[in-house]
RNA sequence: GUGGAUGUAGCUCAACAGGUUAGAGCACUGGGUUGUGGCCCCAGAGGUUGGCGGUUCGAGUCCGCUCAUCCACCCCA
């Protein structure tokens, strides 16, 4: 009989790695919280319209990389593949707009799309997101790109680099468009099929393309930055200005585009040298008009998503941090009695808070030694007929070597005396 | 969706050109100390060589199919 495996591309997180990911989850809602931003979670699957209407029909997440399917009424639903339409889906749906005052949100939690696994890449993955809606001041562009940069140095990612680029306004948008479709079609034979669908379709997506010969096609190609109106250059501007003044480095990526159709005026992306063929950490930009696209008010939003497994895999290569057993008491039960006695005595000790675990099996003094020894445990508490006879136990240190005899009712004072010192 | 690589013990890997009973290190269990960890020594357990089929006197090894994993394309977190 086969033992039935995990769904592709949807990974166990083992208790090995809890600890990281509830490190930098901690972290990132520890420094949320300072900046004014309030935890909200949204259902994982939502009408399918929902992200067609949200993320663009032509993107390839909704043309290829949707998990849709039917409820029993025949309903096409769809799990979230990102976190901004939900967000913005519920924000409208509870009028939050009249009725709090509440505009920036985060959200910790599992996207799906289907794709071909590999490395930082998963059909179920993680990501923290970040939104602020009603604010369109690039202040708060800044802030926000700040923000993610923050909570990586924070949990110790330093080799991480902030791209930031200008898409404009729809407006500007469409006239560069038409300049750049111009251009790349002068040289139509030679750029790659791909790149013939988009200059059409999407044609900025080109700047995506690895082909050699479109890249260096591209090289050459106008760059929105020098078209997008006044209005926006002089947000794109005050952004930088903004960001010099927080002391964040970046570099302008005229290339940048990202693959999310409602992006508007900025867009950035965190990137690293060190994830394989996935270079980006995180990203994120502005999308002025997806809350009205969706029906809700016409309120400006910005935000920007990490991914979470990306995150833990540079956590694993750099910073090593070990599980940390030092508040463990492990018991060493020698004898029926004895097992009796340590089993209520465990009990016991955890009621008064300490992190307790046993021997359930009745094995040799020294197997129970070394298991106490392969968790990390601190103490040991040796338990044994002569003991119990006189009333003590027999405590050990695991870390000094040193054993001593205590009164049973003296245990808890001397435990938490120990522990506390170390 | 496309391409490439790899599947042998829990893990990392061996096994000459097809040839007996598929090995080693680490990990695991027990013992060396009638009740004491890490180091050391001894012993033990653990495999339908991913699965199915084919070639052959004989297949871990060769062939076909299949499944899985990884990497890359594509795209993104």
């Amino acid at each position: 009989m086969q033992p039935i495996q995990s769904v592709k591309g949807m990974n166990d997180i083992l208790p090995e790695e809890i600890a990281l990911w509830r490190f930098a989850e901690e972290k990132a809602r520890e420094i949320f919280q300072r900046f004014g931003y309030s935890e909200i979670r949204t259902p994982i699957v939502e009408k399918t319209e929902l992200f067609t209407r949200g993320i663009g029909e032509a993107t390839d997440i909704v043309e290829k990389e949707m998990y849709t399917f039917q409820d029993k009424k025949g309903r096409s639903l769809t799990l979230r593949p990102e976190a901004t339409a939900s967000i913005i889906r519920a924000y409208i749906q509870h009028q939050m707009h009249v009725k709090s005052h509440q505009k920036k949100f985060y959200l910790i939690g599992p996207m799906f799309r289907h794709e071909r696994p590999q490395k930082g890449r998963y059909r179920q993955f993680h990501q923290i997101n970040v939104e602020v809606f009603g604010i369109d001041e690039p202040m708060l562009d800044a802030e926000v790109m700040f923000l993610a940069c923050l909570f990586l140095r924070e949990i110790g990612l330093k080799e991480v680099s902030l791209e930031i680029n200008s898409l404009g306004c729809p407006n500007c948008r469409i006239s560069f468009r038409e300049i750049l479709q111009e251009y790349l079609l002068q040289y139509q034979e030679s750029l790659c099929p791909d790149c013939n669908r988009r200059v059409y379709k999407n044609p900025l997506r080109c700047f995506d393309c690895k082909a050699p010969q479109c890249k260096e096609i591209l090289s050459n190609a106008p760059l929105i930055l020098d078209f997008i109106c006044d209005s926006c250059n002089r947000h794109f501007q005050e952004v930088q200005n903004f960001l010099r003044e927080l002391n964040v480095e970046f570099i302008i990526n005229g290339r940048m585009v990202r693959g999310l159709d409602y992006y508007v005026k900025t867009a950035f992306e965190i990137v690293t040298e060190h994830l394989g063929a996935q270079n980006a950490v995180g990203g994120g930009g502005r999308y002025d008009g997806l809350m009205k696209d969706l029906g809700g008010p016409d309120l400006p939003g910005i935000g920007f998503a990490l991914g979470m497994e990306r995150i833990i895999l540079l956590l694993k290569d750099s910073a090593k941090l070990q599980q940390d057993n030092n508040q463990m008491i492990y018991c060493v039960l020698l004898g029926d009695r004895a097992r009796a006695e340590g089993f209520k005595l465990a009990q016991k000790l955890r009621s008064e808070g300490f992190i307790v675990d046993l021997s359930y099996e009745d094995r040799s003094a020294k197997s129970q030694m070394r298991t106490a020894n392969k968790m990390g445990a601190r103490m040991a508490i040796i338990i044994g007929d002569d003991e119990l006879s006189q009333g003590v136990v027999q405590l050990r240190d695991m870390h000094r070597s040193s054993q001593w005899v205590v009164e049973i009712e003296e245990l808890v004072p001397e435990l938490r005396s120990i522990l506390n010192e170390s």
